[in-house]
DNA sequence: CGCGCGCTCGGG
DNA sequence: CCGAGCGCGCGA
């Protein structure tokens, strides 16, 4: 028999199949060890065949076999094959998204634990082996015992005694390292009308991806649930995903809850072994649920009865290294393998999505109320211009000091939530306008007030304050900007009595360091929360009445064609913070632009209306989804190299053009708006394209034109610029 | 003449 | 990707 195999090196120079012969033991999908070039390297089988393509003499047998159970399902070859040529990377790549970075090179292996059964021998005990007695007392009460645990209560020696009599038998187990996550077994819970109707209007479509509309509280998640369970039921398997921010142990909990073992969690917080145990029970079926972020999409499971994306506009779906995949492209493809439903869910969804379910292309389901019945917050619009006529300068306007104050007395807690860590404590020199940079990346550092550093939030770099500026020598060096510390200082002056919690990139540290604050804050430790970008999601609690959206215009001005389109989804899922048990919850939004057609359609949660402007906006200006923005990356060490090949990349995309110039509507080569970053310098050629289909001929130019100093790669309308 | 470095080629 | 093989340039 010969195996054809993908080496597992991700070059496109290897990016080929090799043919080697093999015992018949060995199946499509396993990981093998095989020589090559002289070494011995890891590969994928992808395919086995009776007869040989290559002369005999040229043919070398496998090394070795990793798997009994093959790592790679039939689909992964299928997927394979699209990933590489949706993404332009070697085969070998692609394959490596479906095991784990731990498991390759067996990093990880089963854990093994020693347990002691009760035999029933006939046992004669001297009177004074009292220990012994005892640990067979036990194990006739326990069943059986853990070779640790017995050792620890009754000595090893009386257990090694045991075991030489006959009486007991010790034997190696597999043990599955399962993040334990406690919680009684949850019941499902009794279904509205309108999720009723979500759930039979997803059976009954016939297209295979589901919107599902539905403002923060309509009960998303228990139609999730109930999909998932009705597969299960079927003997089918499902994918579930969640943004990574929203993987907290009290959204797990709750699905263990639910499924107990019929779930698997992948999520980053986890330990190698732990996440080689979930891997593999799914892969040998013992679990059918694959829960996690986006690269749970990959998850071993076979017989898909049903992908889920919750949050779907979330940005965090999209892979930002190399494959840069898009989580909904995969789950999609794998959907129609499958001949399963792909569902989407969101609040605010994204005007892509939402598009193609109003052309038909997605079945559309709209959930417009919440199951209590009850009203959503009410949003108050703050106009910070009268607040500077008035002279008030601080961070607060006079509405939602009032607003704070009636929250804290009658006991209940705020949040208050600036916009993002970029509006951040600036160095600058008042006498010649220097500002502090980073050595490394061409970034303006941030001044830190609790080290008295500054400190880079691209690579972390840290330098000591200015004493004077290294320009002129002056001693004006101030800092301007307002972070969250600056915050916390004027709200502790408004109110001296409240306790107040800040969470941002810098107070948060670990992964759990995210969740101690806010389940400190749930648990009512403070009575203000201040944070960034990450409160905005995934948490509960029950009772904060009041949001405050310091400086809603940061997000709205951002030079980024989506900026609106993220604010208006910031801001509806802040909202969602506010008031969620019993009492009705309020926000209070400042803004320099109260008139702006964003903020107006926030405040009356009109998603319609704010999707209706957005995309005649984006089709008067020809913005995604009506065009498609393409950046060509070009980063190196060396800044004449990177030069070189920005050139050679914008020469053949110039060539591309000339051909058909109306496919172009912009085409500029230039620096990165970060010109240097972790040590590369970094260039761009930037385009906006009205054909998609043009952009494998980009990814082409950009693998052509990487080398072994320069590396190019495409980037499909960018998250973010920098 | 011999070694070292840079480039090309092949790997099953 | 990585190592082997080959050619050419330079030093004693």
């Amino acid at each position: 028999m010969y195996a054809q195999v993908i080496v597992d090196i991700a070059h496109s120079q290897v990016d080929r199949v090799f043919e080697y012969s093999c015992p018949e033991s060995v199946k499509v999908g396993c990981r093998v060890k095989v020589p090559f070039g002289g070494r011995i390297i890891d590969g994928f089988v992808i395919k086995i065949t009776e007869t040989c393509s290559v002369s005999a003499d040229k043919v070398k047998p496998i090394n070795s076999v990793f798997d009994e159970l093959p790592a790679l399902v039939p689909e992964c070859f299928s997927l394979m094959e699209r990933i590489s040529s949706r993404y332009r990377v070697p085969k070998a790549a692609s394959l490596r998204l479906f095991v784990p970075s731990e498991m390759r090179l067996g990093k990880v292996r089963e854990a093994y634990k020693n347990f002691v059964l009760l035999k029933d021998a006939d046992l004669k005990l001297i009177k004074s082996a009292k220990r012994q007695a005892e640990a067979i007392a036990y194990l006739s009460e326990n069943g059986e015992c853990e070779l640790s645990v017995l050792a620890e209560k009754f000595g090893r020696n009386a257990v090694a005694a045991l075991e030489k009599k006959g009486a007991v038998a010790i034997e190696k187990r597999r043990i599955m390292r399962t993040p334990e996550m406690g919680g009684a077994k949850e019941e499902p819970k009794i279904l509205t009308a309108a999720q009723k109707e979500a759930i039979a209007s997803i059976e009954n479509s016939d297209k295979c991806v589901q919107l599902i509309h539905g403002v923060t509280g309509s009960g998303k998640t228990e139609i999730y649930l109930n999909v998932i369970a009705d597969q299960i039921k079927k003997g089918k398997t499902a994918i579930f995903l969640v943004p990574e921010i929203s993987l907290t142990p009290q959204m797990l909990s709750q699905l263990r809850a639910r499924f107990k073992g019929e779930a698997a969690i992948l999520h980053s917080g986890l330990s190698a072994g732990e996440r080689f145990d979930e891997w593999w029970r799914l892969r040998s079926g013992e679990a059918k649920i694959a829960i996690g972020a986006r690269s749970a999409v990959f998850a071993p499971l076979e017989n898909l009865g049903a992908i889920i994306i919750d949050e779907e506009h979330d940005s965090s779906y999209v892979s930002e290294s190399s494959p840069r995949y898009s989580t909904l492209d995969i789950a999609r493809w794998r959907a129609e393998y499958n001949g399963c439903k792909l569902i989407l869910g969101s609040a605010t969804p994204s005007v892509e999505s939402f598009l193609k379910a109003e052309k038909g292309e997605y079945n559309l389901i709209t959930l417009p109320e919440r199951i209590n019945k009850k009203p959503l917050p009410e949003i108050i619009i703050a106009d910070m211009r009268r607040e500077v006529k008035r002279g008030n300068n601080s961070a607060f306007s006079l509405a939602l000091r009032e607003e704070l104050d009636s929250t804290l007395k009658s006991g209940n807690q705020a949040i208050i939530f600036l916009n993002r860590r970029g509006y951040s404590q600036t160095v600058i020199c008042r006498d010649c306008g220097y500002v502090a940079k980073c050595e490394n990346c061409d970034v303006t550092l941030t001044y830190h007030s609790e080290d008295n550093c500054l400190k880079c939030h691209y690579c972390g770099a840290r330098y000591k304050m200015l004493e004077a500026c290294p320009e002129c020598g002056g001693r004006h060096v101030r800092y301007s900007g307002t972070g969250t510390q600056r915050v916390v200082a004027e709200l502790k002056e408004l109110f001296p009595a409240a306790e107040i919690l800040r969470m941002d990139n810098d107070t948060v540290s670990g992964k759990d360091g995210h969740y101690k604050i806010l389940s400190a804050f749930s648990r009512h430790k403070a009575d203000i929360l201040v944070g960034t970008q990450m409160i905005a999601k995934g948490h509960d609690f029950p009772s904060v009445t009041l949001v405050g959206i310091l400086d809603a215009d940061m997000s709205l001005h951002f030079s980024d064609y989506r900026s609106g389109e993220r604010t208006f989804q910031l801001i509806t899922q802040v909202s969602g913070r506010s008031g969620r048990a019993g009492q009705k919850g309020k926000v209070v939004l400042q803004t320099y632009s109260p008139e702006n057609y964003i903020l107006r359609y926030a405040i009356n949660y009109d998603y319609y209306g704010f999707f209706k402007n957005e995309i005649s906006v984006r089709m008067a200006t020809s913005f995604p989804p009506f065009s498609l923005i393409c950046r060509v990356m070009v980063t190196s060490d060396s800044d004449a190299l990177a030069v070189e090949a920005l050139r050679g990349v914008y020469c053949s995309v110039e060539e591309l053009r000339s051909r058909s110039p109306e496919k172009f509507l912009f085409l500029n080569r230039m620096h990165s708006p970060i010109k240097r970053l972790q040590g590369k310098y970094r260039y761009q050629v930037l385009m906006r394209l009205t054909d998609f289909e043009l952009v494998s001929a980009i990814y082409d130019i950009a693998v052509a034109n990487t080398t072994s100093d320069v590396l190019c790669y495409v980037e499909e309308n960018p998250a973010n610029l920098s």
